[in-house]
DNA sequence: AGCAGAACGGAACGATCCGTTCCACTGCTA
DNA sequence: TAGCAGTGGAACGGATCGTTCCGTTCTGCT
């Protein structure tokens, strides 16, 4: 147990701990595009055997938390970078959702919803990341560069469509996940060309969906 | 063999008659949500048993392509309105995928599509839907009031977005999709605030998903 | 009135899929 | 060289789903 400190890790702790990584990544890859995919795929994606992906997480569902609070925190990381940023507040805004489509992690984390048991932890999360999702837009809303009449939750649920766009191409997708963004940004953008109808999406629809289902 | 060659249907078969509505009208809302439903979630949706689809349809894959064939046939007749249409351009356009996006064939056409093989039958529809609303989209380009850059996939990927929100009350889900079709028609609305980044989707890139994954 | 059969609801069956466990093997590490 | 952390993948048991089958109901005709 007298681990050694530092240093470059080698030999089988080295491969061991690129693992970790890859399980992740293809975890992120897989479940995003299917959130009903079973283990095998993302092992399969993550170029490893089942076996290495449950020595490092007890169950499927403890996967998916983990993989829920990984996107949660690109999520904050991401708006804290924009609350932080000293461009113009549209220009910060614009910025920090490119790379929340390109990262995922918001989407994975909504698309995830329901289908596990969320913990305190994960839901401490999301409150901190709709918190501060309110304070950036808030923000924004004041410099006037934002149309009046959307809601969070409404851009909430733009970000989530957005980011369901796909193509079998291979990197087809993201590319009209950013152009998508590009037109929906122009959309929200003052001035308004006319108002929108019917209410705005509210925050208590989306923490509806929380409420798990139980998962598989 | 003798068939009573017309009056209003009664008793027996009557109900037969009401119960094909009832299952198609079921199947539709069904596998709009989940294209991966349980026929056996049909049947209760419409709240008649197994056997009475069972009856009308040899097999799960022929209800399904039974169902892309009417929301093909629904999007046709909308893009046959439009194209008939005595309004500006543009105005029956806004008003033709208000009721696409109202109606859900298009999005049950191509949220099937993969699915199933498709029939040569079907593929004759979509490609008559695709020559439509190719019409109907030079026209409104030349009317002058739609973006330049946009592609015809762009907006059937886009339309496809929209249709994927809901939420889990009661017609929340309906009422969302029009606000946020709204949002996405003023976008596209001339005069433009900048260019799109990447280039649009393709025809090609939407014709790839219906080669067939075999289906259930 | 009584019967033949169309139409139906739903239980039962067999196949498939998936999460999880288990075991034999590899190659560091001490 | 002995031991063990780490691994790949086969095997198991439960759940799900498409489909079939059977007993029942109700209509239309004789």
């Amino acid at each position: 147990m007298s681990e050694p400190d530092s240093g470059p890790l080698s030999g089988r702790r080295a491969e061991a701990a690129r693992n970790d990584a890859r399980i992740l990544d293809a975890a992120r890859e897989v479940f995003l595009a299917d959130p009903d995919a079973p283990v095998s795929a993302v092992a399969g994606r993550a170029g490893v055997g089942i076996s290495a992906l449950y020595r490092r997480y007890p169950s499927k569902q403890e996967l998916l938390r983990a993989l829920a609070a990984d996107g949660l925190a690109r999520y904050i990381a991401d708006l804290e970078t924009a609350l932080s940023a000293e461009a113009p507040p549209w220009d910060a805004y614009v910025a920090c959702l490119h790379r929340v489509v390109e990262g995922g992690g918001q989407a994975l984390a909504q698309r995830l919803a329901g289908t596990f048991a969320p913990t305190p932890e994960l839901s401490r999360m999301a409150e901190r990341a709709t918190r501060l999702a309110d304070t950036l837009l808030d923000r924004v809303r004041r410099s006037g560069d934002l149309r009046g009449d959307v809601s969070a939750a409404d851009i909430v649920l733009l970000l989530e469509t957005v980011m369901l766009v796909d193509l079998p191409g291979a990197d087809r997708g993201a590319a009209l996940r950013h152009r998508y963004l590009t037109l929906l940004l122009q959309a929200l953008h003052n001035p308004v060309e006319a108002p929108l109808p019917g209410a705005p999406a509210q925050q208590a629809d989306l923490v509806e969906r929380w409420r798990g289902r139980s998962a598989g």
